[in-house]
DNA sequence: TGTAGAATTGAACAATGGTTCAATTATTAA
DNA sequence: TTAATAATTGAACCATTGTTCAATTCTACA
């Protein structure tokens, strides 16, 4: 009886696990084509051959093609705020910020969803959209805490830091727009370069 | 017969001013759907709508989608790289940076073709893309060449100009996807407060 | 007033795109 | 080996989209 319940519950757990699995792959092979293409221009059947199946096999996993880019969505900002959480313990706020920062280029270049993570989600139905801004909110309040935090222990000088936090992100965001593989920076240098220079902004004034 | 000739002359004229104020409604009007949605999300139905006229009436005006996008693009780049001109005279080079760079947020804020100027053109046939690639590519090493300058002035301490000369465009074209007209800042406030935060991370080191 | 050219329309066309679904295949457990 | 469940397929569906085009309307000139 154990025994049982035992075996069920294995099989259960290899069949998600499988599928699970084969849902990971959708979403790279999608964030991949979303990448490339942009969310309007990504086809299902370019999706679906990116992943190496059929299209219409795509909706046994996902409900459709707003939800295959909220997953990807979600996976980059879990990955971005974990970032966040990971920079609350740093010797100064310039090494925490440059972090996060780093990491979130990293994020974009390195990681398929990370380049769709800011796609513009404008269009998609409330349920899928809000928990997604929200997100962004989260992670873009988390960033500007950061930069007031500076501001306040005295190693920056920001008067708007919403806005120069959300100039901050445009520079970082667009890297996607620009990058190329096989450009001489690989994605740990060009995050580095950028996150160095946008901190450094930050600073007091050099008046001379 | 001279008569005749001026006559007509005029004639052409009129009709050709009439033509032209059209499309450039229409680009103004195409410039705000393509801000809105994107371009692959624009529809023509959505910009005849939008310039108060019918589907099919815009295409007596253009070849088609891509060429209206076309031409705002052209339109928003010589704008911009007529600011690189004008600020080719200025007292520091910080000075003329700081001008460049405010003139291209208030173009993506306060004209319509501004916010269309970096969609994504790597779909378009390469009589469209080349021009548009090279006005951009040669607006940016314009950027760059006053990072340079700078550099060899010893107001700025730059390591890579090409990476920070994009840091800085993606900071300036992202505000695109913020800005809130309704907001608490104008596109002049806005446009001043972020260019002088990208010049001032130009400067030497301020390590204290 | 008549004519020619410019401008406009709205229906239709062909292609495309997201999605559905019945049939089939694959996998798994007993 | 059989049966049940999971996964896959590919054709079809329906809606949408960029575009065409014949007919109509508007404008300007003689």
């Amino acid at each position: 009886m154990v025994q049982l319940l035992n075996s069920r519950s294995n099989a259960e757990n290899r069949i998600q696990r499988r599928a699970e699995g084969r849902r990971q792959e959708i979403l790279r092979a999608a964030a991949r084509v979303f990448r490339r293409r942009g969310f309007d221009a990504a086809g299902m059947r370019e999706i679906a051959e990116e992943a190496d199946l059929s299209p219409g096999n795509l909706y046994h996993y996902f409900k459709g093609k707003q939800e295959i880019l909220y997953y990807c969505q979600d996976r980059a900002l879990d990955t971005m705020l974990a970032t966040l959480e990971q920079a609350a313990t740093g010797e100064t706020v310039s090494l925490r910020l440059t972090q996060v920062l780093t990491a979130h280029v990293r994020c974009i270049l390195d990681d398929m969803e990370g380049a769709a993570a800011h796609l513009v989600v404008d269009a998609f139905p409330l349920e899928l959209r809000r928990p997604i801004v929200a997100k962004r909110d989260r992670y873009e309040t988390g960033v500007r805490k950061l930069v007031e935090e500076g501001e306040q222990s005295g190693e920056f000088s920001v008067q708007e830091p919403v806005i120069i936090t959300r100039a901050i992100l445009g520079a970082l965001n667009w890297t996607a727009q620009w990058f190329d593989p096989d450009g001489r920076k690989n994605p740990g240098e060009v995050a580095e370069i950028i996150a160095a220079y946008l901190v450094r902004g930050l600073r007091g004034e050099t008046r001379t």
